[in-house]
DNA sequence: ACTAGCGTTGACGCAGGCGTCAACGTTTAG
DNA sequence: CTAAACGTTGACGCCTGCGTCAACGCTAGT
């Protein structure tokens, strides 16, 4: 398939597949026009990284699974590159959360404080 | 006192004082040679700005609470427009953590059945 | 007089994942 | 033959809160 198809597929632009090829993530054959080809092979590989991204991973996040699916594994996570990313990721959300709790606290309290200052009873 | 000097007081540097004036957040009196003057008043200011952007609010939001302090108020929550921010930051906080920690739980079972079958025994 | 250190405005750079337009070639339907 | 609809590369725009440099003026100390 060309471009245009494996973008409507995989729910992207043709755009975000040329830029991904731009960053290596994606390879693709060029017919003797110049076109890129496609398979389903690379729909997976986008699939992949769509859902990546999705989530809140980054570009380079992405790519240990990419490559993880190319060397022929059923799931780009089952490699030990993708494995330390998906730790990875796992400390940086509870940080997030810790921290984004901890702001939610401050927040409602000088909510509560000014709600109390502006309306006393 | 002087730019520099204020910037240092409030723990930031004189391009983002500049820049905060820019966005008519802080207004400043000029010498007759063109220095920008403060005093103690824009101290105060400035701190509200820079605690709340350390929160993750960002500039537009600290608008009200700036304008609340500058209308005599004790602390710059107590007025409707910067209750209705901590209102509005509240939900968005809501949303945020909810969010991450539902991604937070497709990562931990992607790692844990990665790990499953990294090592199987 | 000269230098260091402060001030002034204006303008470009950055991160990230693309959107979007330009200017052009290719394919396809009528 | 022509026009629509696809493809190609290159490059600028976006957003946000500044960092940083340029090129200049003012002031204080020696």
């Amino acid at each position: 398939m060309r471009i245009g198809e494996l973008a409507e597929q995989a729910g992207t632009s043709t755009r975000a597949l040329r830029y991904y090829e731009q960053h290596g993530l994606i390879a693709a054959r060029r017919t003797t026009n110049g076109y890129r080809e496609y398979d389903e092979s690379d729909l997976r590989l986008v699939r992949e990284i769509r859902s990546l991204l999705e989530i809140g991973f980054n570009l380079e996040d992405t790519r240990p699974f990419v490559e993880c699916l190319r060397s022929g594994r059923a799931s780009g996570a089952e490699c030990p590159g993708s494995i330390e990313v998906l730790g990875r990721k796992l400390a940086d959300l509870d940080g997030c959360i810790a921290r984004l709790q901890a702001v939610r606290g401050v927040v409602e309290r000088e909510l509560a404080q000014a709600t109390a200052e502006e309306e006393p009873a």
